[in-house]
Order: structure tokens, then C-alpha cells, then sequence
DNA sequence: CCATAGTTGTCAACATGTTGTCAAACTACC
DNA sequence: GGTAGTTTGACAACATGTTGACAACTATGG
């Protein structure tokens, strides 16, 4: 196969991501319409749950691959619906610090039971070997 | 691997998706801003060009995975900006047919060269195969 | 022919992402 | 210590997606 054809593939690969993003964004919508968060809110709490310590508004963005601004605005409606803690941070005045409340957490272990069983139900019928190269082929083009 | 892992592969390729998605609009907006497109405006002329006759709104929608509304405030500015041409449709008196203008044309056709050499230049360094699987295992998600 | 169901355009409200700008806070370096 | 550059929060404007609602049009089945 030529680059040519490479390439044809390639832009195949990009349209499905756009599709695919959207469906996501809808199914994570809809499993959070239950709990009263949707797909954009259920990362910032994943972010956080990863992160397993206290983040600022400028570290999840970077993890996130967002805008800081994007990331500052969801924290402050999560803030105002009570799913996420802030605390002063002793190393900066302006960049507090975001942690789960005990609603967030609760709420992300109920998403996380919920998504783990639809991820499993996804991947059958796709090997292991299948998931891993696209993994690692998207991993790839993010970072070119 | 049992499922369990394979679930959790499955999660690493959705935020994946999620942040490719998010990067792959940026780059199409800035190959666009040379001709004043951006990524949305860009997929509909490609969905034009890829069903090459005229199309309603709602099966441009249907096309990309968007809703009609979403389309429809698209369409209605790529009009305004002399990208697209609208005609009456014999078959239906609101549903108007939309099909790329002169400066449509051309634009795509500008986009698509630009576009072809960055896929390449993005797909160096994957083979064939990996891309084709990448490419079955986001469709078969799609789907399912 | 006509009632009913589905499709379409339009308008509005909202969620989530972007960019740009500004001042405040921090960091690094002389 | 002071200054120059970077990071951060705040605010605004905009792009692009969603859902919901309503009226106009179309299609279908009696």
C-alpha cells in the first residue's frame, strides 16, 4: 500500500473520530442524566479520581488536553452543584486547589460501575490485540 | 485478557477519541482560516462533495450524524458567505436542495490537497494494517 | 377525501469548546 | 531586590453541538 492509500485511510479514521466522539459525548450524557451530571463534568471528576490529589484548574486542563478556561467553567458549575471541594493551595494565591466532595466521589464510583459494564459489552467481539492498536495508533496521531 | 481488561482498554480509547477529536477540530481550523472555513463548514462541503448531487438539510444531518438544527444554522451561514447554492426542490416545497457553490468547489478542492498531505505525513511511522483495524474497531464501536 | 403520523424549517435555551484580553500572582535571572 | 517573562483567574465574544417546541408540509391508510 502506497502513502497514498495511507492517507485515505487516514482521513477515513479522522471522520469516524468525529462520529464516534459524538455518539460518546450522547451515550456519557445519558448515563449521567441519572445522577445529574453529563460527559464533560464526569472527566473533570475522572481527572480528579486519577489525579488521586488535589488538582488546579490549569493541571486538569493540561491532562485534559482543554482549555483552562473550558475547565474554569465547568468547576465552577460543579462547585455550585456541591461535586467538587476547593481548598486554598499554600504554593499560589489565585490557583486554588479541586478535589471531589463526597457527592462527587460518590457519584464517579456510580458512573465508573456503570461504564465498566457498558465498555464490556462494547469490546465484545474485538480482540484484545485490536484494542490495544487502536489505542496505540490514536495515541500516535495525538501526539504528531 | 478477560473482560475486565479489556474494558479498561476500551476507556483509554474513549478519552482518546475524546482528546484526538479535540485536536483534530483545531487542525482544521487552522488548515481552514487560510479560506475562511472551519472544521463544521469543511465536513459539510466534504459531505456535499462525497454524495455529489444536491442534498437537503436533513440528509446532510442524517449523513454526518448531526442533527437537522445543527446543519441547518451551518448551512445557513456557509450561504451567507457565498459557499454553498440553494435551489428549489420539485419534491418538496420547504426542504430546499444545497449543493456547493463555484467558491465551494474550490475551497474543498484547497482543503483536500492540504489535507492529503498531512494525513500522509501523519500516518508515517503506522502501517496498513494497523490503520485498517483502527479504522474496523471505531466503526464497529459506532455501531454498536 | 381526509385524518393522522412523520418530516422539515425556525426559533430559543443551553452545554461545551475555542480565542483574545487584562490584571494579579508567580518564577527566574541579573 | 528588581525586572522581565510566564502562569493564572476572570470576563467576553464566538463556534458548534444538543434538546424542545411549534407550525408548515408530506405521506399514508381508511
Amino acid at each position: 500500500m502506497n502513502d497514498v492509500q495511507k492517507g485515505t485511510v487516514f482521513t477515513d479514521i479522522v471522520l469516524e473520530v468525529f462520529k464516534l466522539g459524538g455518539l460518546l459525548v450522547s451515550e456519557g450524557d445519558q448515563m449521567g442524566s441519572e445522577y445529574g451530571i453529563t460527559s464533560a463534568r464526569w472527566k473533570i471528576l475522572g481527572a480528579l479520581s486519577l489525579a488521586d490529589e488535589p488538582q488546579t484548574v490549569p493541571q486538569i486542563a493540561r491532562n485534559m488536553g482543554l482549555t483552562r478556561q473550558a475547565v474554569q467553567r465547568l468547576v465552577d458549575a460543579m462547585r455550585a452543584d456541591d461535586l467538587l471541594f476547593i481548598q486554598d493551595n499554600p504554593d499560589h494565591k489565585r490557583a486554588k486547589l479541586i478535589s471531589p466532595s463526597e457527592l462527587g466521589k460518590t457519584v464517579f464510583l456510580k458512573m465508573d460501575e456503570k461504564q465498566s459494564v457498558w465498555a464490556m459489552k462494547c469490546s465484545l467481539g474485538i480482540t484484545e490485540s485490536e484494542l490495544e492498536t487502536t489505542l496505540s495508533v490514536l495515541k500516535q496521531i495525538s501526539d504528531s
